[in-house]
RNA sequence: GCCAGCUUAGCUCAGUUGGUAGAGCAGCUGAUUCGUAAUCAGCAGGUCAAGAGUUCAAGUCUCUUAGCUGGCUCCA
């Protein structure tokens, strides 16, 4: 690659995609992935364009992709200095720049920029009808966008209506995105005129001696770009939401009007994204759940905590049944600790200090107890009882600990957020040289698991923080052995940089769910103060006492969210071997119900979890109950069935799958249990 | 907690400019004995979230409260 050509010199070729992978600063997270899609893109366009004086990014990118399928160039990154800026297709290269990179529609980042283009549009559409409103900040975010607005009365539905019909005459003119350059106390200035005070605020915060504006239609906006062209792409957009939202997300800065909206490049995508957003509702597990009778929520008799119903509690109890064999299966101590401690056991943890507000207290004969939030004392107890030899270690602690914690009433979401939850948890106690391998055996459980369900997932590796304890060595060797353990599987991770806990690094997995929302779950922590708080010790080899390291780990992170985003995860219609009614026997008249009832015997006898509905309806009437209770198997029992003690077996996709005995039923049933368990490293173990 | 929206039968929802509270499904009772996503009939089911106000009259308008739903920095 050229470094610092002069005269200019660009390239548009794979080679820098490399280049740019290893740029460190001032890169905006998604242009990272820009790259791998160019990468795509530039390879078939296989082109080396040298430029020796300004030429529009326009002319460039199209230049590059002559000739080619790529019509829908709406954007491009240039790389000036060693540096990545983003730029429009309507300015010429700036000096010094060395290369350039289209940026395609339909890319994630050709989207990113339309829809923050949108925001702009809506930004001037709301200044047309709100001319009062002060404008902050509207980026573009996972499938949309939004914009903060400062108003003395906060927008309603029938402001979006008004907004959108605006929005869409704006995109009719066809108003072009001018860019230009200001010195900052000019732009400071200029906007201070306007009395936009947050852009001022915003300005004073930028580090650069110029910055960057953006005019559209009578609207100018501080930005950096880039933008397309011109507003006629933000055609087939859709404004969704009023929210409020904190300047900065700061509760003590004022309450700005959020609207959300979205946008794509044609028409048809925009329809399909609203069309996935209904059938997303049809998934919500809180609907599933009463349609289905697994579990409910009483506000008034206990907020935030869930009732189980039978059959969402034999879910729950396959679930864990499962869990725990797999645990024992990896070398894991099953225990468990109380359910009230003392206030002294959390001062000494260093909870009572850090997390009171999210704790319950009760008292009884004068003494004070804290009803744990977390399962760590009880298993530092544990571990103290005995003295420790290093050939005892690791000590794998683990526990289906139920703990409380008083989230705040807004936050809580079904069973996605609720006050009391059980923790698959476990606390690794082990020597610091066993740590990595520890990890790694962890991340192997993870890894299995998302497996298992065929869950995307995220992992996200914290590093040390500002204000932190334990020494350099310490997180030295714990950090590392956590990214060691991620890449010697081979698992694409992010760093986070200074995200870390105090008192040690992390990695937290992240699972996507359908309405793209993402949910932690999964959490691996390395901690350097319980063992010091709790003093644990093991005596080593020379016979002296050493320190042991300490993991604290949950894998499904709590049972009830878990068991919440598998129920969105599989649209209610869960696994064979998980769901709670395996198979129905429907009869058809009830001159069948006597061999019904014996047919459910043999099946309950090999381990199938069947019932029999037998009531006086059509057979249609029942297969539909059935279908939509979910259930895997559905066995018709009529006069045929009963001359040939078997059953017809129906599949909820619909199969028919012809006639069968109990014996055959139970193996099929039997079969699809263990089918996701052969991919990967769990063991099915139900009979 | 804060902002917005919502709250009518067990569920999903109608309910006009303020004028006698409705439907479908579910439930119950009866009839029907039926072959792969809804058999028919009848019955029952409501202090319209709670409270206050305006009015001759409030599910409808105003205010207060509660609950629920969505949102509350993926940085111009």
């Amino acid at each position: 690659m050229s470094k610092g050509g002069v005269p200019p010199f660009f390239f548009v070729t794979q080679t820098v995609v490399f280049e740019h992978n290893t740029l460190q600063e001032r890169v905006p997270i998604h242009l990272l992935r820009v790259r791998t899609d160019i990468f795509m893109n530039i390879r078939v366009a296989e082109k080396t364009i040298a430029v020796t004086q300004p030429v529009s990014l326009a002319a460039l990118c199209q230049e590059a992709l002559s000739g080619k399928q790529y019509k829908s160039v709406v954007g491009a990154v240039v790389r000036v200095d060693g540096t990545t800026v983003c730029m429009d297709l309507s300015r010429s290269l700036p000096e010094g720049a060395e290369e350039v990179l289209p940026v395609f529609a339909n890319t994630p980042e050709g989207l990113a920029i339309l829809r923050h283009s949108t925001a702009h549009v809506m930004a001037l559409a709301v200044k047309h009808l709100f001319p009062a409103a002060k404008v902050t900040i509207g980026p573009s975010i996972a499938t949309g966008f939004y914009y903060d607005f400062d108003v003395e009365r906060p927008f309603t539905n029938a402001d979006l209506a008004a907004i959108q019909e605006e929005m869409h005459s704006i995109a009719k003119q066809k108003l072009p995105f001018e860019r230009s350059e200001l010195p900052k106390a000019e732009a400071r200035a200029f906007f201070e005129a306007q009395g936009e005070t947050y852009k001022v605020e915003l300005i004073d915060a930028i580090p650069d001696d110029t910055v960057s504006l953006y005019r559209c239609g009578d609207f100018t906006d501080l930005c950096r770009g880039p933008h397309v062209p011109h507003t006629g792409f933000a055609q087939h957009s859709m404004l969704l939401s009023v929210a409020g939202a904190y300047w900065h997300g700061d509760e003590k800065l004022p309450m700005l009007s959020r609207i959300y909206g979205t946008a794509f490049f044609e028409e048809k995508a925009l329809k399909e994204h609203l069309h996935m957003l209904e059938e997303a509702k049809k998934r919500d597990h809180r609907k599933l759940g009463r349609e289905l009778s697994l579990f409910m929520f009483r506000e008034d008799v206990a907020p935030g905590m869930v009732f189980w119903l039978p059959k969402g509690m034999l879910i729950r109890t396959i679930l864990e049944d499962f869990w725990r064999r797999e645990h024992l299966r990896r070398g894991y101590d099953i225990v468990q600790g109380p359910q009230l401690l003392r206030v002294e056991s959390w001062m000494r943890s260093g909870h009572y200090d850090h997390y009171r507000e999210n704790m319950y207290f009760t008292e009884i004969d004068e003494d004070r107890y804290g009803i744990k939030p977390m399962n760590c004392v009880g298993h530092m107890m544990i571990y103290n009882v005995d003295l420790h030899s290093y050939r005892d270690l690791p000590k794998r602690f683990f526990e289906l600990g139920l703990v409380h914690r008083h989230e705040k009433s807004g936050v809580l979401h079904g069973l996605l957020r609720v006050r009391q939850f059980t923790q698959d948890d476990a606390h690794i106690i082990c020597t610091p040289e066993q740590l990595q391998g520890e990890i790694e055996g962890v991340i192997q459980l993870i890894h299995d698991l998302m497996q298992l369900f065929g869950f995307s997932f995220k992992i996200l590796i914290s590093t040390r923080p500002e204000n932190s304890i334990g020494t350099d060595e310490a997180w030295e060797m714990a950090t590392s052995a956590l990214i060691q353990s991620v890449t010697s599987l081979q698992l694409p991770y992010t760093i986070n940089e200074g995200d870390g806990a105090f008192y040690g690094p992390k990695i937290d997995v992240v699972l996507l769910d359908c309405l793209g929302r993402e949910w932690q779950c999964s959490t691996i922590q390395v901690d350097f103060t319980l063992p010091e708080r709790f003093d644990l010790v093991y005596v080593g080899q020379d016979g002296e006492r050493h320190r042991p390291v300490m993991v604290h780990r949950a894998i499904m992170g709590s049972l009830e969210r878990f068991i919440g985003v598998l129920l969105e995860h599989y649209a209610g219609a869960l696994p064979e071997w998980l769901a709670p009614e395996q198979a129905r026997i429907v009869t058809v008249t009830d001159a069948s119900n006597e061999w019904a009832k014996e047919l459910a015997t043999q099946l309950q006898a090999q381990g199938v979890r069947v019932t029999v509905d037998d009531r006086n309806e059509k057979l249609g009437f029942k297969i539909r109950e059935a279908q939509m209770a979910k259930i895997p198997f559905m066995l018709v029992v009529g006069e045929k069935e009963v001359q040939a003690k078997a059953c017809t077996v129906r599949l909820r996709n619909g199969e028919n799958q012809g006639l069968h005995s109990a014996e055959d039923v139970a193996a099929m049933i039997r079969l699809r249990c263990e089918e996701p368990f052969k991919k990967g490293g769990m063991c099915y173990s139900f009979a």
